[in-house]
RNA sequence: UCCUCGAUAGCUCAACGGUAGAGCACUCGGCUGUUAACCGAGUGGUUGUAGGUUCGAAUCCUACUCGGGGAGCCA
């Protein structure tokens, strides 16, 4: 008999109605009586559990009414209607075979857990209703952004993990070396002579594949990176990881507004084939985690995001009742509790900022006609504040020259970047959206540990 | 890194200067349709670590470690 996912049987039940079935899984839970009893078995395929009814007529009947909680099972039987009211049908056992038994110091209650306990059974909790949710749904989630993108043309990037330049200048990064620190090289002046490591040189963990990615877009037009990313930020918040991944699509003969559609686009796509792809999950976190959630998504898939000027962002907030901690002004950047008014209280939905000063955002962003602006944008959305972060580059190489003296950046650490401005430069523009960031949104999961199965965070790297 | 709150049984918590307790988990027993099943009994503790105050500390004080929340930085 061909074992089947319990997927399968929720999905198609029609075709198992009545009929002989096979199912394998692990042991939620066990209810038992005298002379029978009943097992909830989860086989990871679907959110919900199918519900297994033994009797005293297996020959087994003791050993298995004595199951502990996730002992691996395998159950063959009749598909049934239930007459219990929490399911529409059940499996009758004809036979169960114990695959593997639990321990009875299993440390997973039937009972509600913290997610902080959780955390330090990171091994165990995928079992758990919520983790089964959560990593469900990142993995649907993935494939709707691959899905999203491919369908319309990009080509995706895999731009390099270890990264050579050392001047990306978006935050602290890891070192990548093979040097022995009881004995480190030095050189003449006494500093490490990263010429013996391993590639000859300083290296990194990439904080960001835009820079590389930028280089494939003037040769592929529309491109996209999604991978892991990794800040040694000392960040302590929930919102923050050490290793993170992030989607950084970059598209070529395009502009700002252009850049805003696409990812307006790509959000709104991704939520709606989320929902349509994993509704019991989904339902699920709507009714335990977050009950605002579906209003809230759908808010997002059903309103035009709103767009405006930082110029006219910091007016709004001067005019704003509110009384905020840090002060508001042009030339000043936005601060949580700015962003978080703006689009939670002012505007009640996503809020693209565009056209920020130029001496708050990064060297690369294109110089509005002003000159005192750059064509960037951020996306804030009500609840998690900054969900996206991207601009228009500056394709002009005298302009970009410019700003990287007036800031300092030494001109042959970035020769290829600037090189691709020198052979067929265009305007383009890009983001960066971060992943975890966008599936907490998603889950209503409010901690950023607890949607990475194996977090890296500061003091932090079990597993 | 700063601010703030916390750490007691495997888990979730109570006891707030005077003999450390409950629910769940686990073990045993009972129960013919359960739904975080139910009913009865039992097992389970150097009260995060190190000092200090006190006749006496889970309780008060100090430091440290770890965790939560907020801020900064950002995705």
């Amino acid at each position: 008999m061909q074992t089947i996912s319990i997927k399968d049987v929720y999905r198609n039940t029609e075709t198992y109605l009545n009929k002989n079935i096979s199912i394998s899984g692990w042991v939620r839970t066990v209810r038992v009586s005298k002379s029978f009893g009943f097992i909830e078995v989860n086989d990871g395929s679907f959110f919900k559990n199918l519900q297994v009814v033994f009797e005293e007529n297996l020959p087994n009947f003791k050993e298995v009414s004595s199951l502990t909680l996730s002992s691996a099972i395998k159950v063959e039987g009749i598909l049934l209607a239930s007459p219990g009211a929490k399911q529409a049908f059940e499996l009758k056992a004809s036979n169960v075979t114990i695959e593997g038994l639990s321990q009875p110091d299993y440390p997973l209650q039937k009972k509600r857990h913290t997610f902080e306990y959780l955390r330090t059974i990171a091994h165990l909790r995928p079992r758990t209703n919520t983790f089964s949710a959560v990593f469900r749904v990142r993995s649907v989630l993935s494939y709707a952004i691959h899905k999203f993108f491919q369908e319309r043309g990009f080509v995706y990037v895999h731009t390099p993990i270890i990264t050579g330049s050392d001047a990306e200048g978006a935050g602290e990064m890891f070192r990548v070396t093979t040097l022995n620190f009881e004995k480190l090289p030095r050189d003449d002046e006494g500093r490490v002579d990263f010429s013996k490591d391993f590639f000859g040189k300083e290296t990194n963990l990439t904080v960001s594949g835009q820079l590389e990615v930028e280089t494939y877009c003037m040769a592929f037009k529309n491109v996209y990176t999604f991978g892991p990313t990794f800040r040694a930020e000392n960040s302590n918040t929930p919102r923050h990881a050490a290793e993170f991944w992030m989607i950084e699509p970059e598209i070529a003969f395009a502009d700002l507004n252009d850049n805003m559609n696409l990812a307006e686009e790509m959000l709104k796509y991704v939520i709606s084939y989320v929902l349509e792809n994993a509704p019991e999950e989904m339902e699920f976190f709507n009714n335990f985690i977050d009950n605002t959630l579906f209003a809230k998504l759908d808010n997002v898939i059903n309103s035009e995001f709103e767009q405006i000027t930082y110029t006219k962002a910091i007016e709004i907030l001067e005019q704003a009742k509110e009384k905020f901690e840090y002060p508001v002004g042009w030339g000043l950047d936005l601060k949580t509790e700015h962003e978080r008014y703006i689009t939670e209280k002012y505007f009640k939905k996503p809020v693209f900022i565009i056209n920020y000063p130029k001496e708050i955002k990064a060297f690369y962003m294109r110089m509005n006609d002003d000159n005192k602006t750059v064509a960037a944008m951020d996306l804030l959305v009500p609840g998690v504040g900054e969900i996206i972060g991207g601009s228009q580059r500056e394709e002009r190489l005298e302009i970009l020259e410019q700003r990287m003296g007036e800031l300092g950046l030494k001109e042959e650490d970035y020769w290829w970047y600037l090189d691709i401005r020198k052979y067929g430069g265009t305007k383009h523009a890009g983001f960066g959206l971060g992943l975890e960031r966008l599936l907490m949104y998603i889950t209503g999961m409010s901690n950023i540990r607890d949607v990475v199965a194996f977090p890296r965070t500061v003091k932090s790297a079990d597993f």
